[in-house]
DNA sequence: AGCCAGGAAGTCC
DNA sequence: GGACTTCATGGC
């Protein structure tokens, strides 16, 4: 390890089962392996203390960005009002989440492989894409390259015609760049316009590929977490611009009842 | 055997 | 606009 930071609001172990990244390996010991942006990190974390495996100008070049390093999550949980004692919790339960920034690419990918499917197969599915590419993130020309059967072959289902039609479309890397140019409403209308891409997708896209925070996934459970705990409503107003984070907080809370490790 | 998983598309009305 | 149904796959 070259270096080591003091973590606030920060904990490998909960980003890592928040469904958000779904290759980072697992070392034991509190320690993880962590593809991304085209380089590898090592990271430890005991307590507050972070252990990093790159030098600080690497740190400072790709991955204090990657971990949102300067946003100020205390400010964010501060908009929970005690009164609200179902989001306090979750908060709280969740306190070192954060949202990642992730190559957009990936996140395309990751998103569209994730629908109907859960945590441990999403992860599976993933691998299999990256061994087939021969050890690296398959490439959106890649992706374009490959019969639909080879890509079910990974046992991928149904979303090989997506990944393909995706690989096809993203090739024009000028698509990526115009997504990030575009404010999140509409770049969430232009991603539903894409094969397999609908409003749910288009969310995670836009909260972990483009940190939208407005952006908030309606997925089984939230959907299943909105009418227990807010039957008359969820106060979207009251959480202008950080809403995906609270997002994560109740989905991260949420599974913790589930068998998801 | 049936249901669920960070859903979307197609087909009705 | 909504409410079904179908689409692969694996784990429980």
């Amino acid at each position: 390890m070259s270096m080591t930071l003091c973590a606030a609001d920060f904990s490998l172990a909960q980003i890592h089962a928040s469904g958000q990244c779904f290759l980072w390996q697992p070392l034991g010991g509190g320690a993880y392996h962590i593809p991304a942006m085209g380089h590898t990190l090592t990271a430890e974390q005991h307590g507050d203390s972070l252990a990093l495996s790159c030098t600080e100008a690497e740190w400072e070049r790709v991955w204090r960005d990657y971990f949102d390093w300067d946003t100020d999550y205390a400010a964010i949980k501060a908009r929970v009002p005690k009164r609200d004692t179902y989001l306090t919790a979750a908060v709280q339960y969740g306190a070192g989440l954060r949202i990642l920034r992730q190559d957009l690419w990936e996140i395309i990918v990751s998103f569209l492989v994730s629908q109907n499917n859960n945590i441990p197969r999403i992860r599976k599915n993933l691998q299999a894409l990256c061994e087939s590419a021969g050890g690296v993130f398959p490439s959106a020309a890649f992706l374009a390259a490959q019969p639909e059967s080879a890509l079910r072959a990974l046992g991928l289902g149904y979303r090989a015609a997506y990944l393909r039609a995706a690989g096809e479309y993203f090739s024009e890397n000028a698509h990526l760049q115009a997504l990030r140019n575009l404010p999140y409403k509409q770049a969430h209308e232009r991603l539903c316009a894409r094969k397999g891409i609908g409003p749910k997708v288009a969310d995670c896209i836009c909260l972990f590929g483009l940190h939208h925070l407005d952006a908030f996934p309606l997925d089984t459970h939230i959907k299943q977490i909105l009418q227990t705990h807010y039957p008359s409503g969820f106060p979207y107003a009251r959480y202008a611009h950080c809403a995906g984070v609270i997002q994560q907080y109740m989905f991260y809370y949420d599974l913790k009842e589930g068998a998801q490790a």
